[in-house]
DNA sequence: TCGTTCTAGTCGAACGATTTAGTAAATCGA
DNA sequence: TCGATTTACTAAATCGTTCGACTAGAACGA
């Protein structure tokens, strides 16, 4: 291909200045029909493909997209409905403002990720050319956040005690809720299974509360609130989130002596795990263990989950909102929560 | 904020020349580590952030970043399975080579699409500041298209007869075995419900098949080779490709006189859909109408439905390396299908 | 008719980096 | 010891736009 004709090139040829051809682009209004449709005419001939999207970018200081972190693998992302949910709602706004959405991978800061791996990936996070950040699930003091603050990069999440504009839920209220409803049913042994990401390798009980995101770690709060000093409660995890690490938790949990009688996962896609450990022993949700979940997916109705409702896709669109709506000045937004009993919560049986 | 230091800045301070600043964060080896330490020093003084995403992206003339085009809306994207797969695949590959993954919004390319809307969607994919582009389901046509070719962007896609690298699977050979499996069921009055975007309002019978896209055209062809001259096949639709519009199409379907025996879809998703109606009619998958669908998205396994199985995420990876990878040459990729036969299809009952 | 406001452009300087070519000093081989 | 190479860094030229300031001429009101 030819070293492709630039604006330069199409003011030549059509015998107007640059920056007239930039405003036929750019500023309709300030030039006269005739002009613009030859400029527009000339440029065709040439192939000139229209302003360079790097060289606007610098020159005028707008990206035109907005970057969204994600911890855990890009590729697992798409696999959580509720990281879907987030994703369909700030494309929603982005789609409204003619704004692109740049997916950035990031993984998690725990005390023992790799120095290189987190210095390559705030690369990433340096080299994205956006107008402003979103995030979820984010680590306290991810490195990444002193990037985005340096560039003074507009910054909004959902996370709790992370600076920066924020669209939360009451976390804790959310699950004091499920503690209570459990308590009510009679529980006092219940198991929390929660994402420790990679921290944990091995299934099994969690003692550090530390290597929890903080929402996971205001949910335990919360449900511990709900169910009483009295009750007993033990945090265990698989790994991440997902059907597989809920599943090899709650085999580890129902494998114990003092089995407890309900199982209060931090999402709702690690109670399918837990249910699906359940079926392959034969246990029941509901009859035999009591079974809750937390975000309230689509796929939570059909299974009877008991589970606390969120507004998942609200809260991207807040998120959306916070970086792309100049109007939208609100520093911290709390969305509402409501728990939604379902089939896999019973009375305990004596 | 102060206006935030440049490279020169840094430079100045730190008592180097600007190229040498450039060098400390692009060229480690170009320089001694200790005069690398003092610079990153003093742009921790300064707040600086490193150089500018525009900037870079300007002068050497990478993004550091792919596009994906969407048609549909995005917000929709998310709750396709397919899309979801697809995407999964092609941030594998993306996050692999710490590239970022944009998503690009764009309107289906129909004869009534409204022109500002598909100008100002173009204008989006002239403003991304990519190195390449991933599409699926693109309009033969769309002026997009001719955007990215004169933008001289690499271009990578999985549709049949539209220009440019691309993988794709055999989509009448595909269909064609779904029509054997049903003709050996002794099915001849068939029913296709596919997806025809916004093309229909109202749900009811495709007879232009130029409103489809080519990959949807091209499983009507396949799945009548296989049924045979002999047996009838209606084209039916009920929009977009999504659950509902399966249920409107099947709707329509069923209340004709002469109802079809079995009902194929052009994805998975539409056989969902098609389902759906039938449950309400108190029909079942299989026992009363023979129902297949197209993909074998998870659900589909768990829904007994009979379906042609593609390697979605195979394929997004596919697009991703037609992107990234500078060793992977090939223009054209065929990849494999392979029909599945679960319980969603019977013999026809006299 | 004179001053003012518009209209339709022009001009030149950024925007913030990377790159190419080059240089002075240090190191090397024989 | 001499020329050749390497090391560590610099100078200047872009990359392709957009922006702010400015202007020639037309149109306008009084």
């Amino acid at each position: 291909m030819p070293a492709s004709a630039t604006m330069k090139d199409v003011a030549a040829a059509a015998g107007v200045s640059p920056s007239t051809v930039s405003n036929a682009y750019n500023k309709p209004e300030q030039l006269s029909a005739e002009v613009r449709q030859r400029i527009f005419a000339t440029a065709r001939e040439l192939g000139y493909a229209g302003p360079d999207a790097a060289a606007r970018s610098l020159r005028s200081r707008r990206a035109g997209a907005i970057g969204l972190l994600l911890t855990e693998q890009l590729s697992y992302a798409f696999s959580d409905p509720f990281a879907v949910g987030l994703l369909a709602g700030l494309a929603e706004v982005a789609e409204r403002t003619r704004t692109g959405l740049l997916l950035i991978p990031l993984p998690r800061y725990d005390t023992d990720t790799d120095a290189d791996v987190l210095r390559e990936s705030v690369e990433t996070v340096r080299g994205a050319v956006v107008d402003g950040i979103a995030a979820y699930c984010v680590d306290v003091g991810h490195p990444a956040l002193d990037v985005i603050a340096s560039r003074g990069l507009p910054f909004a999440h959902s996370d709790h005690d992370v600076p920066g504009r924020r669209v939360v839920i009451d976390e804790v209220g959310a699950t004091r809720a499920v503690g209570e409803h459990l308590a009510r049913l009679g529980h006092t042994n219940v198991a929390m299974v929660v994402d420790a990401g990679r921290a944990t390798d091995v299934p099994g009980e969690i003692t550090d509360e530390t290597v929890l995101y903080t929402n996971a770690r205001l949910r335990a709060r919360g449900l511990r609130e709900g169910l009483g000093a009295d009750a007993r409660v033990t945090l265990v995890s698989g790994g991440h989130n997902s059907v597989e690490s809920g599943l090899a938790a709650a085999q580890f949990v129902l494998d114990r002596r003092d089995r407890p009688t309900a199982i209060a996962a931090g999402g709702d896609v690690l109670a399918f795990g837990v249910i699906e450990a359940m079926r392959r022993r034969g246990l029941s949700p509901g009859r035999d263990i009591s079974v809750t979940g937390f975000d309230d997916i689509p796929a939570a109705e059909a299974a009877g989950l008991t589970t606390v409702r969120q507004p998942i896709r609200d809260k991207g669109r807040t998120l959306g909102r916070m970086l792309l709506d100049p109007t939208f000045t609100d520093e911290r937004i709390v969305l509402p929560t409501e728990l939604v009993i379902r089939s896999s919560t019973a009375p305990v049986r004596n």
